[in-house]
This record gives C-alpha cells, structure tokens and sequence, in this order.
DNA sequence: TTGGTGTTGTGGGG
DNA sequence: CCCCACAACACCAA
C-alpha cells in the first residue's frame, strides 16, 4: 500500500474491463480518479451540444456515487502538461494509469505526458482496452502494413485468436484500505439493456446489410455512442455475444454483431497504418480527386434543404439526434460527394464529427473514405439514388414525414419527389415547392452521370505506381511504419 | 498470370 | 424472382 495513482480516465468512461484503472489500484494507498477537460478538444474538433451532453452525462455516470462512501470524479480543466505536473505535486503522485489512444493528438499528447512524469519520478501504465486487439500487433502480422480489406483483416485477425476477455470491474475488496474518490456505480441501465434488448434470436440473426436506414425506431442496438466514449468496452460486448452465440446457429463477420466490432477494429488499423488519414492529400491510399467549393450547395446539405426529402429527412435526424442508421450515414455521405454534389468527403466528416454522438475520429474518416468511393471501396458506379433508396424500406415515407413535418400530407405516391406533384396536390398538401420546401438543388439523373465519369478520370489519373502496382504505396506506407513501429517498441 | 470475390446500388430486362 | 451492364481495386487461390 504505497502508490498514490492517478487514473486518468479520457475514453474508457468505465470501471468494468478497465486494466488501466486494476493496474492503479494495485498496491495503493490514495487513488485519483480524474477527469482532464482539454481544451485542445473545443480549439480543434468540432463538437455540438448533443454530444458534450452525452459526455456530461458519461462523466455524471461515473460520479454518482452512493453518499456514504464520499466518492467522486475529479475534473479538471487545462492542458493535460500544465495540469498534471501540479496534481503529481499537490496529490504526491507516484503512479499514473491511462488506456491507450491511437489516435494521432492523444499519441502526442501521451508522449509529452510520459516524458514529464519520468521528469516528477512517476511511474507510467497504459493499457490497451479500447480496442479488441492491440493494433500494432495487427499491422505487425499483416507484413507491417495495415490490411487493406476486410477479408484480409479477418484472416489476419484469425491468425491471432479471439480478442483477450474483458477484465472484472474493481469490487469493494480491491479498494479496502484506500482511499477511493470514485463509486463503483457501474452503468447497470445500460447492461441491462443490453440483456433486455438482445434477445438470443435477434442477435443470433442480426444482419446488417438487412436493417434499415428509415425505420422510425431504430432497427440496430445503437450502442455506438457508448462503445465511442467507453462507457462500453467493446471486448465486453465482443464477450457478451459469444456468450448469446453459444450453442446456437448464428450470423457471421462481416454482416453480424461480432462483425460490426471487427468494422471498428478494421478502421482503426487502418487508422494507425496510414498517414494522413483524416485528409485526402498526403494519404497515399486515398483518390486525389477535384472536388467542387460550393459553399452553398454545402450548406444545403448540412442544413437540411436540398429538395430531396430522404436526405433532408436524415440530415435533421442527425442534427435532432446526433444519431442516424449507417446506412443513411451512406445515402447523404454518397449524395455529398460521388453522387450528387461533388464536394470533398472531408467537409461531410467535418459535420459528422461535429453533430454524430458516436463521432470516431478513425471510423469517421475511414466511412468517408469508403463511401465517397476514395479508398477500401472503389465501384464508384454504384451510385444511391436520393429518391430509390429509402423507398426499398419505407414505401409511404413515414421516415419522411416524421422528421419533415413541412412534408406530411403529401401522398406517398410524391413523397420521395414533391416537386414532381401537380399544383393541386402541393396546394392540397399545404406546402408548395420553392415557398414552403426547398426545389431539388441539383438533378440527381443528370449529376450522377457526370460525376461518374468524373469518378473514372480521377481513377485514370492515378500515377500507375499509385494504382496497379502496390508497390508504390507499400513502400510509402512501409516507411511511415518503421518509425511507428521504433516508437511503440516499449 | 489469370480469374474470382468483396457488408449494404440502380434501372432495365426477362 | 433473377440477371445484366456499369466496369475499379486489393487480395487470394489456382
């Protein structure tokens, strides 16, 4: 009983499968859970009230406590190198315990920070546990370059086995004798959700591509914001399911529950492996391409007036929200970039990381990537139709009319095309096209055409090391990973 | 070297 | 209901 820690909680809002905070734990005399509010968040990303509260709410989560034990969360705000030299002064630090982030700011940020505690004499230990695997292992076994699809990720992830199981969430005797300034309230709601909500027969049959996009309750667990911030471990989950598996016929990767975790855990390889990997320029496996500046057709899209309902429908979702099905996630990313608008993937992952409670820095760009057909997915002739797509799985616009309200008396026949309606009907209906809801801002049968073959010239364009030899991305890639791997070797 | 395959398209044809 | 055209990249198996 010697230690005082810190455990420094920033992702992993969570006490079960939490090593880093066992690791703090162990011979303690004080422990110091603490919360660090960094600024460098609001000066550089993008975040909306709905996700702050989320966040609020995870941190209040973690705080409640039963009185009697007279614990708490401590929160502070600043830059983590002025805070947590005076707290290893103030509280006599000698030991700090964080979970690893691959992400790019939080590995500088880590890095400034393990320097200064070798400086006050503290000891540091991360641990991984937001992830299933550790990613550098990953890339490591895939030849020292990220896989760069799904079934070459599976085979790698194979390779290794099953992601380790989750570890126990601290119990009343791991903390006799110190002096706790955390409750153990785990987030029981939410594992009871979990056991409530995922029936055996649902998650045994769960298959994405089968879920849809415009249901007006959602028809997927909508567990990414807690998995995002850690409330949930994704190793806990991953564990859960085989637990529900058991014994049964089940769905498989890519299309089923465990397969959705491997998506998270693909990006996030993929993340780390490559350079530049929330930008088109610079990111050696993204399609350069010459996206359109067209502020205003931008502002549409973000604002939700397009014309198209379908879009519009999901973009206010999404604003309403912070949540929308991935496959809308799809239909408005496609509609921003290849299909309809032109404009650069990187201003729709600028709004998503803004407005998405599930806003992942490595899922984020990576979907983007895929969906504006810049990398891991190249049919860019594949194009959603605005006005197709969400009738496959709601023929009446229900979807529609509940997040359009503008739109709700129109006939199911217009639903998806108003400006289509005779004026009789937009009379009828008390909402005429151009006065009461935006005209289409393009047309959808002429742009998607065009931009086709636009897709096909920037294709061309390509230098041929950069697309039929791999070569030549291998070898930039490689190297970026030699000095990554140098850094991480412990 | 070649041919097949890949979470989630559309519209037209039979 | 299935099949095709549209026609690209990464990877793998033969």
């Amino acid at each position: 009983m010697s230690h005082n820690s810190i455990h420094w909680f920033r992702k992993g809002l969570r006490l079960h499968d939490n090593p880093a905070l066992l690791a703090a734990l162990e011979d303690c005399r004080h422990i110091y859970p603490l919360f660090l509010l960094d600024p460098w968040y609001p000066n550089n990303t993008r975040i909306a009230n709905n996700r702050w509260r989320f966040l609020i709410e995870a941190l209040r989560d973690l705080d409640s406590s039963p009185k009697k034990l007279n614990s708490r969360l401590f929160v502070v705000s600043g830059p983590p190198t002025e805070v947590l030299p005076k707290l290893f002064e103030k509280w006599k630090i000698t030991r700090l315990t964080f979970e690893v982030d691959t992400e790019p700011y939080s590995q500088s940020r880590d890095k400034e920070v393990m320097k200064l505690a070798k400086e006050y004499g503290v000891e540091v230990i991360p641990k991984i546990s937001h992830t299933l695997y550790n990613i550098d292992r990953i890339i490591d076994k895939n030849n020292c370059k990220p896989p760069m699809t799904y079934v070459r990720f599976q085979s790698v992830v194979k390779a290794i086995g099953p992601p380790k199981k989750p570890v126990p969430a601290p119990t009343k005797e791991d903390l006799k004798g110190i002096f706790l300034d955390i409750m153990l309230n785990e987030k029981r709601l939410l594992l009871e959700k979990i056991d409530f909500v995922f029936l055996q027969a649902w998650v045994c049959k769960f298959e994405k591509p089968q879920t849809s996009p415009n249901s007006l309750s959602p028809s997927t667990t909508v567990l990414s914001p807690y998995v995002r911030f850690g409330c949930l471990s994704a190793r806990t989950f991953w564990w859960r399911l085989t637990d529900v598996y058991r014994g049964k016929k089940h769905s498989e990767p890519p299309v089923s529950l465990h397969g959705q975790l491997l998506w998270r855990e693909f990006f996030y390889t993929t993340a780390v492996g490559i350079p530049n990997f929330n930008r088109m320029e610079g990111n050696p496996h993204c399609v350069q391409v010459d996206w359109d500046n067209n502020p205003e057709h931008l502002a549409a899209w973000r604002e939700a007036r397009t014309g198209f309902p379908f879009i519009d429908a999901i973009m206010t979702q999404l604003r309403q929200e912070g949540w929308i099905h991935h496959l809308a996630r799809h239909a408005v990313a496609c509609f921003l970039t290849r299909g309809d608008l032109w404009i650069s993937w990187e201003e729709g992952q600028k709004v998503f990381e803004k407005l998405l409670l599930d806003a992942d820095w490595s899922l984020n760009a990576g979907n983007w990537q895929w969906l504006s057909a810049s990398a891991f997915f190249h049919q860019y002739f594949r194009v959603y139709s605005p006005i197709a797509f969400g009738k496959k799985t709601d023929k009446y616009g229900d979807y529609i009319k509940k997040y359009l309200p503008v739109l709700r008396k129109f006939p199911a026949e217009y639903i998806y095309e108003p400006w289509k309606a005779p004026l009789s009907i937009q009379e009828r209906a008390g909402c005429i096209v151009g006065k009461d809801y935006p005209r289409p801002i393009v047309e959808h049968e002429v742009v998607h055409k065009k931009n086709i073959q636009r897709m096909k010239a920037a294709y061309a364009k390509r230098s041929p090391e950069d697309n039929t030899i791999t070569k030549g991305v291998k070898r930039k890639a490689t190297s970026i990973l030699d000095m990554f791997e140098k850094k991480s070797k412990r």
